[in-house]
DNA sequence: GATGAATGAGCGTTCATTCAT
DNA sequence: AATGAATGAACGCTCATTCAT
């Protein structure tokens, strides 16, 4: 009896919906109209599958998390350096995958984060996590070599800043990054701040 | 003869009372009556010295554009490294100066270059100088040491990206980049990514 | 043969949702959700069970009507003066009773009779018949003490506006009316005029 | 210099719009945009001069109050029993006065002060002071001719619930209270009441 | 009977912009 | 120059109602 229940389909349209238009426009600008026609669907039915425009960031921010994970998860297993360089790409490669969008929304959030205080905590934690992982693999590439790991941390934040920087002049900017270098330059910054690091006694 | 005019000085307040709130709230919730508070003035005055909220924007942009040359013109006249080292500090020590919305307000205007054509220009216009600034320093130390300058401007585009990563988490995060390591640690990768370049024949 | 029918019992709870729920919110705010949660019920299921919410609310008032007439029963077959003080007490003990939402919800469609004109109606014919029977009371009263029984359906109608001001006191205020008092002071009220009508001839 | 400020007026005049909207749909039908037609202005005027509808209706409240007040003032200095009588008439003599919204929208008002807890708390000041006034009144023409007054708080009450019931049944019934009666029957429901207090040793 | 998705009109409110003074 | 009223087009959200399952 009854009608068997779609909200997780829509929920996913919702959301997926609210990436292609906060990627083109931002968030206060990616309206419930523009939302639900990107997602096929009306107006009063997104508010009828999410409370409010605010929940369906939230659910956004979970999303793009999880696909960084994902991601960052293919780097597993390997050497130290080749995760080190794997995790750099499971950021920069984040716009040649599926969702064209993903990396402009994933700028738009970082600009909410600013302003909107359970964004700035929802993000600062992926951004943490993700530090944290380079920060394990840079550690890791020091251990290997004898170094010092006393600046694991602020070179992994380097690393992590230096990726959110690429993704963001990527998006807005056109010629400033030469196409097709970003991987391959952090990298060589990336060992060579390594390579800088003192060798233990 | 009439009264003289004050329309410099207006506009200044206008535009940092723009800098101000945008800071806080982005530059879609800046609304016209806040900035008109911030400036100490009344919405329709804001609106009497300029044409619209988009063109307070663009004043912004240079104006924060201009502050930067300043900081950057301090680095002139030294040797290849330290200039590059002074470039570094020009936008990482942003946030130390006068304003401590400037550095929000620049991250908050990255934001809008996503989606606003005009402003994606002119957005893009400074960082392309910038990166060029950074790149001419990248080059002076790369022939300074004899090594190739293939890669020059492939680097001063990470180093840029570096930077505008830092800023933005920085205003974005609590405790993802440890305090006071930006500058040290981004000149580590910057000299490590030029020590790792080759000796030209 | 299909299942055997239920939509009494339906019908029944939904009107009980409609009264509880309009004693907290008002009719306007009593969201057929709402409504339907008071019921145990889904949303749908309110509007297969009856055409809108207005039709709830037009068998809320004969359900109200039932109610009010079963207890004025009461006080049949009494002398004239108990006769009349059982009157009096089948409204004022309205909220003793089993539903406590059953007052508030009679005040909140005394506020909807102002406005819609069918509730008007079926409001008004409540309020007829209440004050014919506090007439045919107040009559018996005149009539036995051989007084003049020209002021009868003025009395009648003025016990009844105490009733329904007592009553919407009661759920509006708290403090002006000291407990306990209400039918006590209109009984002395009520006898008191009639004990002022001249003996007739 | 600039544009004198006609506030006053204008909030003068949309109180005057919910009051007469009010009066016909109640408040919560009584949309900002009838409320500004009603005015004579546009829906964005009512919100430049209003932060919010709820806060005419603060405003309205206080305007009944007042009217309320002044029309109490009159029966001040004259001997008890038509210090009482005046007092009556001050409430139901309401709708006699010049608009003839004002009664309605009280009784709108009385339905809303049973929901929202702000609404209710000023309701219930307004009915307390009435009743409190009701009372100095009754203990004066008790005291006056030498009865207890030891019901005299009750006895203003059912005064009060009298007046505010039959205000009621003016807007929502037709016929229920013969026309011209409410005044001169609950006088004699007062004194009849007055009348059988006893004396005092 | 019953469920829950879907619709669409309408709500209070915001706000850039214009204009009278 | 400056003020503050005025406009009108959104916006996020609510909700009675309809409909597919």
């Amino acid at each position: 009896m009854g009608r068997p229940t779609n909200t997780d389909e829509r929920r996913e349209q919702i959301v997926l919906g609210l990436q292609q238009v906060m990627a083109e426009r931002g968030y206060e600008k990616a309206t419930i109209a523009a939302i639900a026609e990107a997602a096929g669907l009306t107006a009063g039915l997104v508010h009828y599958h999410f409370g409010s425009k605010h929940e369906i960031l939230l659910c956004l921010i979970e999303r793009l998390a999880e696909s960084w994970r994902a991601r960052a998860a293919a780097a597993e297993g390997r050497s130290p350096r080749e995760r080190l360089a794997g995790l750099i790409d499971a950021w920069l490669a984040l716009g040649e995958g599926a969702s064209p969008g993903a990396v402009a929304s994933w700028v738009a959030l970082g600009a909410e984060a600013v302003q909107q205080p359970e964004i700035r905590q929802l993000y600062a934690a992926v951004a943490s996590e993700a530090t944290e992982s380079l920060e394990s693999a840079v550690s890791a590439v020091l251990r290997a070599e004898g170094r010092t790991t006393r600046h694991g941390r602020a070179i992994a934040a380097g690393l992590m800043a230096a990726v959110q920087g690429y993704l963001q002049l990527g998006v807005a900017t056109s010629g400033v990054v030469p196409r097709g270098t970003a991987a391959a330059t952090l990298k060589t910054m990336a060992f060579g701040a390594l390579d800088a690091q003192g060798r233990r006694a």
